[in-house]
RNA sequence: GCGCCCGUAGCUCAGCGGAUUAGAGUACUUGGCUUCGAACCAAGGGGUCGCAGGUUCGAAUCCUGCCGGGCGCACCA
């Protein structure tokens, strides 16, 4: 809809000023009308007319659009369009196919949360989960092919640091002690190795000597194919233990990755890319390391090849970019990592634009801020203190428990992710629990409530008048697409009076309703384009403040209009679910 | 020191390809449940949009400088 009528405003312009532009309609208070535009105030001067003047032209011949109920001229010159209720109606209808498929058929790889074995899942883990599944639902709604994968370290220094530990607990090299680890323990031990080799690593110089050691041999369990030795087997055991918990949390939380790549297996591809574009002069050498020098484009020089001849991350960095290309040769990949990469990351992917332009123009960076706790508690993974994933959940857990005194897990889910997507990507997130577990407000429990609370309303009366229709299958029936959309209710009720009432078919509560159903895809196509799924967390909850707003003061059951009416409680109920999908939130039925 | 990001109501945030009277939530004050789930709705107080310039008919939004905060700057990830 909104399309359309930026053509038609466009056409308009041509017409009267002979001249053409790109026509941008803005949603406006709703006391002004359903689209406003500015394109009088920025033709005005081109134009050499007064802006009002334009304005009040165009607003004229925007008067003769079918679509078009009302034109007026406001301000220093907005024009307000008003649109027919035929044609709200119309949007509403057509609100699920209207999505833009700004991605069709492409494919892309969405790399996300990227924790590293032998260490813990933290809380910033869990935000990029949920950030980055919402993305992939939002591209897949806008058509694209979406893959996701997960890159993490299962070499390097963190895990020498492990394992170091785990010897020194184990005193030696004794895999058989691993079947003392109680199985729900694991990760949580492999954790607290991780916090005392670092520390080790800070404060011993010699364990530092020897985790430094331990670091190659890890290397050389790759090089050498070692699958036997003592080592080898608490090595791929831990790892192992590491996967199956991530896959296990990653399930919990309603994520499945197609897909790791784990450094061991980039590292290599990343060394041998890095030593032949050293040959060819992108890298250099500098101190025994190699480096790529980023002053002439304003960033700074990295190491790729540490001295000791290891990848460092940036290595394993080329080699994970490159493995993704063989891997799918992808139209567009997003990555998702804290913002405190920034500058590593465009040193990387400039140094890879000297070999592989195509690539990096294909690439895209999004960041996001810290996750804290309320209250202004600092975590630190190195210390111990750390925010993990599953205290996370395990505060919400518990403020729920305490607001509520239930445990409902869809509704603890959708309080956080809720919480964490509400806020634009980008800054710091400051997390409250017990404000995301609150059921006023602007919380996913909010949300879930008043999506079933209308689901009941649909129930009820489906109950009462058909009882052939079974509730539960009218319930599922996607009224967006359904098979018999307006026309009965209008039938019913409201095609005799309209005809008289020159005003309109509906009343002032539905069609504020109607006229913010309709705004859905339009925020969906905005959260696609940017990336940014909070777009669709203020609609929801300004969606639903609307519907609660007319479900004050409309009666649906039993009303001479219920049929309308009950019809416009499914689209809404409908449209709620379809936001709350988008974000990876469930919408039960009952709560 | 250099670079990147961020400063909007007490608190947490929308709005930032300029524009119709700066919006929500929360907290506070008040009113509304014999009626479809009040987990709701309505009303009120609360803001020099960090500061100062500039561009513009018009700036929270764009530009410059400053102040405050966060992060990053060679062999960690």
């Amino acid at each position: 809809m909104k399309q359309e009528l930026e053509t038609a405003v466009a056409a308009a312009c041509k017409k009267l000023f002979n001249v053409d532009v790109d026509v941008e309609l803005t949603r406006p208070d709703e006391q002004f009308g359903d689209f406003a535009t500015n394109v009088a105030l920025q033709l005005a001067k081109s134009l050499g007319k007064n802006p009002r003047e334009a304005g009040t032209a165009l607003a004229e011949e925007l008067k003769a659009l079918p679509e078009v109920k009302d034109a007026s001229i406001a301000g220093p010159g907005f024009v307000n369009l008003t649109l027919s209720d035929d044609a709200l109606r119309t949007a509403v209808k057509k609100a699920p196919s209207a999505l833009t498929k700004t991605y069709d058929g492409q494919l892309v790889v969405l790399e996300y949360s990227d924790p590293n074995p032998f260490k813990v899942l933290h809380a910033g883990h869990l935000y990029q989960t949920i950030y980055g599944e919402s993305v992939a639902n939002l591209l897949t709604a806008a058509g694209a092919d979406v893959h996701r994968v997960n890159f993490g370290g299962d070499v390097g220094l963190h895990v020498a640091k492990t394992m170091w530990a785990i010897l020194d607990d184990f005193g030696g090299e004794h895999p058989e002690k691993l079947a003392d680890i109680p199985e729900g323990e694991r990760a949580e031990w492999m954790a607290r190795c991780y916090v005392a080799g670092t520390r080790a690593y800070d404060e011993d110089e010699v364990a530092k000597a020897e985790i430094v050691g331990l670091n190659t041999r890890v290397y050389e369990l790759f090089t050498s194919n070692d699958r036997d030795s003592s080592f080898a087997q608490i090595y791929w055991t831990c790892r192992q233990w590491s996967y199956d918990y991530f896959n296990a949390f990653y399930a919990s939380v309603g994520t499945t990755f197609e897909k790791y790549y784990p450094e061991s297996s980039t590292a290599p591809l990343g060394l041998k890319t890095v030593k032949e574009q050293l040959a060819k002069g992108v890298y250099e050498e500098s101190d025994g390391a190699v480096v790529f020098r980023g002053e002439p484009y304003g960033l700074h020089t990295r190491v790729f090849i540490n001295s000791n001849g290891l990848p460092t991350y940036e290595a394993k960095d080329v080699g994970l970019v490159m493995s993704k290309w063989s891997d799918y040769h992808f139209d567009r990949t997003i990555i998702i990592t804290g913002n405190d990469i920034v500058e590593y990351m465009k040193v990387v992917l400039k140094s890879i634009e000297q070999f592989e332009p195509e690539l990096v123009k294909r690439t895209t960076h999004v960041t996001h801020g810290q996750l804290k706790l309320a209250g202004g508690v600092k975590m630190s993974s190195r210390k111990g203190n750390f925010f993990r994933a599953v205290d996370v959940l395990e505060a919400a857990r518990e403020a729920s428990r305490e607001a509520t005194g239930r445990d409902d897990e869809a509704m603890i889910l959708g309080s956080v992710k809720y919480a964490f997507l509400k806020q634009r990507i980008g800054p710091d997130v400051i997390y409250d629990p017990k404000e995301s577990v609150s059921l006023e407000g602007n919380s996913g429990p909010y949300l879930q409530y008043a999506h079933a609370r209308a689901r009941s309303i649909i129930k009820k009366v489906s109950g009462i008048q058909t009882f052939d229709r079974g509730g539960s299958s009218v319930v599922q029936s996607d009224g967006l697409q359904a098979q018999s959309p307006e026309e009965r209710p209008r039938e019913t009720h409201t095609s005799g009076e309209s005809l008289d009432a020159a005003s309109s078919l509906f009343e002032a509560g539905e069609r504020s309703l109607l006229r913010k159903i309709s705004e859905y895809p339009e925020v969906v196509d905005r959260a696609v384009n940017e990336l940014m799924p909070h777009h669709i967390c203020t609609y929801l909850y300004e969606l639903a403040q609307t519907f609660n707003r007319f479900y004050e003061h409309n009666h649906v059951v039993g009303d001479p209009r219920e049929a309308l009416r009950l019809k416009l409680v499914e689209e809404y109920a409908d449209t709620l679910q379809a936001g709350l999908t988008l974000l990876g939130i469930a919408a039960p039925e009952q709560i």
